[in-house]
DNA sequence: AGAGTTATGTTATAATGTAACACTTCGACT
DNA sequence: AGTCGAAGTGTTACATTATAACATAACTCT
């Protein structure tokens, strides 16, 4: 892989980092052609595909949207708890939870090797407990 | 909502339970033109809509595609195993596993609403193990 | 029956994602 | 070093998925 593929992801991860909400790769692909403006859907998807390879991003699959890892780098797959109203995205991680999920799927001989889990609702900012203090 | 809807929505019910693997949107669009060359997309996703509201249909989030629910009608959430290699799609529940998933969210003040949980894999018709009886 | 309300049909287009090929870069070999 | 080949990247074009917006039809209530 040469130098301009791991600047791309160097710079898809910078962006992502800069929002604290889940962003899709059109929004991605806008803010980078500020700067390029020739950039195509592409370029960003195979360094959005690296970067979940590695891990430094999670795609979040019931919205078509990316957000920058929140955790030390991790191979195990995340809980993604999305906030229905700000867009806030919460990362957990329980390696006991996935292990009872795969031995769900197992019971039938399924081998798993990717699991996806989000929640969604609302975060403790945005939820009915909290009228202002 | 008058016999027009609900007629659609029996159709598209229909349509997906005849196929054991899921089905994009477009794809029972194609079936379904066969008997009404008119058909357009906005009108398979409001039947669709409806009938993943009812639970009689699930929506697989990380294909963008959906299956007829196996199982008797159930509001809990659904425990999707997905074959990479067939197709196929098995559909587990657990209360307690939800529930646990939940109390992973809550831990921050999370107030879950709907669980998203996919896994990925092969099946065991598909697997290593099956090596031909 | 007629007015108002709600659901549906239709058109058009937006948003998301990828196939395919051209071009560049890098390395192996002579 | 120069040349060939492999691998990665850029670019064009297009496929797939989904929805906004408005026209039309059906239903409800009086």
């Amino acid at each position: 892989m040469s130098k301009r593929g791991k600047q791309m992801q160097a710079e898809v991860l910078a962006v992502l980092r800069s929002h604290r909400a889940p962003m899709s790769a059109y929004e991605m692909l806008g803010c980078l052609r500020e700067e390029n403006p020739r950039l195509a859907p592409p370029t960003i998807y195979r360094a959005l595909a690296a970067l979940t390879d590695r891990g430094s991003v999670h795609r979040l699959e019931s919205l078509n949207a990316f957000i920058a890892c929140q955790r030390d780098r991790h191979r195990q797959a995340s809980i993604l708890s999305i906030c229905d109203d700000c867009g806030g995205v919460e990362e957990n991680i329980s390696a006991e939870l996935l292990k009872k999920l795969s031995g769900i799927a197992a019971k039938s001989g399924f081998a798993p090797a990717r699991h996806v889990v989000e929640i969604h609702g609302q975060c403790a900012s945005c939820g009915p407990e909290e009228e202002r203090v």
